[in-house]
DNA sequence: TAACACCTGTTC
DNA sequence: GAACAGGTGTTA
């Protein structure tokens, strides 16, 4: 589920209903009595703030969900008692974790970083470039959809080793990353299977996909078959034509 | 980089 | 029954 849109989207929805709110009761027992101060959002990790140096932290791996009301499921893994409602952290797949104060290694936000940043990010490295843009210690918030769709945009071959762009190229992908995952926040994330935002409502950006997915079917600008490749063991498709 | 591991559910 | 899945960490 869970690439910078979904989160962020999760993100806004928390941030207008939790401040404020008393955490009554918490499997982590350190928030118990604390007020939610802010809700933010560090690459593909969320934080709940509640208070000076004390972040309760989630990540969503491939199936996480934070949901706000409702039941628990078969799949919920941890409870917040709020003042005002309860929080769920659902996760089938059991690959999410929560922690108070996590700590990890990020590179820039994907929607903050400049072309200049970038441009030093990518000029020397080797591995091809949907690995580069995926690793989060050098950009965070870029997962396997966006990344797709965001080459696709730039007409990039995702196998590029990222020393051989052009500084042209470069910055135009760097647009189109950000395009890709404004629009994704724009239509609330993507639910293609498991991701529900904050309501437990689905996002739409899967009715905007440029190619992930898509192979076997017509590239949306050339007609041309969309391949599928692995690459970094993650599925890879791509436009063989117009990505370059 | 690749292969595999972590899990569970869905799709081929 | 095998392959695959919005992620990432470890091991060769």
């Amino acid at each position: 589920m869970p690439e910078l849109p979904e989160i962020e989207t999760v993100k806004l929805q928390l941030q207008k209903v939790l401040v404020g709110q008393i955490c009554i009761k918490s499997d982590l027992k350190e928030i118990e009595g604390k007020e939610v101060q802010e809700v933010r959002r560090m690459g593909k990790v969320l934080l709940i703030n509640f208070g000076p140096n004390l972040d309760l932290g989630f990540h969503f791996k491939m199936t996480g969900q934070l949901i706000y009301g409702g039941l628990p499921t078969k799949h919920t893994r941890a409870v917040f008692h709020l003042s005002g409602g309860t929080l769920y952290f659902n996760d089938m797949r059991k690959f999410g974790w929560v922690k108070i104060n996590p700590e990890f290694t990020l590179g820039e936000d994907a929607l903050k970083i400049t072309t200049l940043g970038f441009l030093r990010l990518l000029g020397k490295l080797k591995k091809p470039i949907k690995i580069a843009i995926m690793d989060q210690t050098l950009i965070a918030g870029v997962g396997n959809i966006y990344a797709n769709d965001a080459l696709w945009e730039a007409q990039i071959n995702p196998q590029t080793p990222s020393h051989k762009l052009q500084e042209k190229q470069i910055s135009l992908l760097l647009s189109k990353i950000k395009l890709v995952l404004r629009e994704g926040i724009k239509y609330g994330g993507t639910s293609i299977s498991d991701y529900v935002d904050a309501h437990g409502k689905g996002g739409t950006y899967q009715d905007h996909i440029r190619v992930y997915k898509r192979n076997n079917l017509p590239c949306l600008r050339c007609k041309t078959k969309i391949e599928k490749i692995v690459l970094g063991g993650r599925g890879t498709y791509y436009c063989h034509k117009c990505q370059i």
